[in-house]
DNA sequence: TATTGTTATACTCTATAACTATA
DNA sequence: TATAGTTATAGAGTATAACAATA
């Protein structure tokens, strides 16, 4: 098969990754949620409602590991459990008000000391970052390693 | 124009990365090392021997957890322990040829996996992510070790 | 005394296995 | 019997505090 982007660029990325990976961890906002965490509160932001299994499924953790940390959100009343109509044996997940609150919050922060890195860089590279903005965040819906593909 | 790029470009490259971070972790090479561990044996193939003290800054963890993280990888033998011939309390930490190929390894199969991402892709999507990954390594490297600010 | 690193201890987060309840 | 979620238990990884060795 043909492949429109050779392999390098695949690879560079994958390094570029790396750090990207290196450099968030690095930034202010990144000490208060793990990664987990954070990234199941903005599935929940993204999407609404979710089954608990669901969460489990796109996060790869396991069942009992989304539950804890659904009871974590919901201690923190950052989440909050909900029945589902049609099957009694589901647990919908929703996120609450102080959960978008301190999403926004979060990305705030972080803006700011991004934009400071962004600053320092030479004008051609900083737009071209922002232009590929959007295609990375397409990069980051496609499905990962789901064949049957049901990623919605 | 003939600004700079506006707080909205920052938020949304905040964004992106939450979700490529997400991506990332739900990559298959992502389950064999901790973010923590992968981060340290890509800095030490970049800078070569480190002390201990500075990796624990540079990843922004504790000098015991850098303690016990190096313990792990000299037990993995992908890194060991090296005395400094200049100062007997210093331990300067070096990666091994083990190391070296796990971390090629990694970034193999991560790079085939995201490959099968990419050609999913529109293509003017794919040409601004390869346009913009050198622009993004750079990024990540604007961030050193924080000598001028104060981490957290 | 200050530093570099380790040890001791506790907490968070996760996985596997076993369980409850619905379907 | 199968599915959705929880509980029980164990292990990895981290932080704070106390310590040992060297400067």
């Amino acid at each position: 098969m043909s492949r429109t982007v050779p392999d390098l660029a695949a690879a560079e990325l994958s390094v570029g990754l790396e750090r990207l990976v290196s450099l968030l961890r690095r930034l202010p906002p990144g000490s208060d949620l793990s990664l987990t965490t954070a990234s199941t509160l903005r599935l929940l932001e993204q999407d609404g409602p979710r089954r608990l299994s669901d969460l489990a499924a796109r996060e790869g953790v396991t069942q009992p590991a989304m539950t804890q940390l659904v009871t974590r959100l919901e201690r923190d009343g950052l989440a909050r459990r909900m029945p589902d109509p049609d099957d009694a044996r589901v647990v919908l997940v929703v996120i609450t008000e102080a959960g978008l609150a301190l999403l926004r919050e979060r990305r705030a922060v972080r803006a700011t000391h991004l934009q400071a890195l962004i600053d320092t860089l030479p004008a051609p590279d900083r737009r071209r970052i922002v232009a590929a903005v959007p295609a990375l965040i397409r990069l980051a819906d496609a499905a990962p390693g789901d064949p049957s593909g049901e990623q919605r």
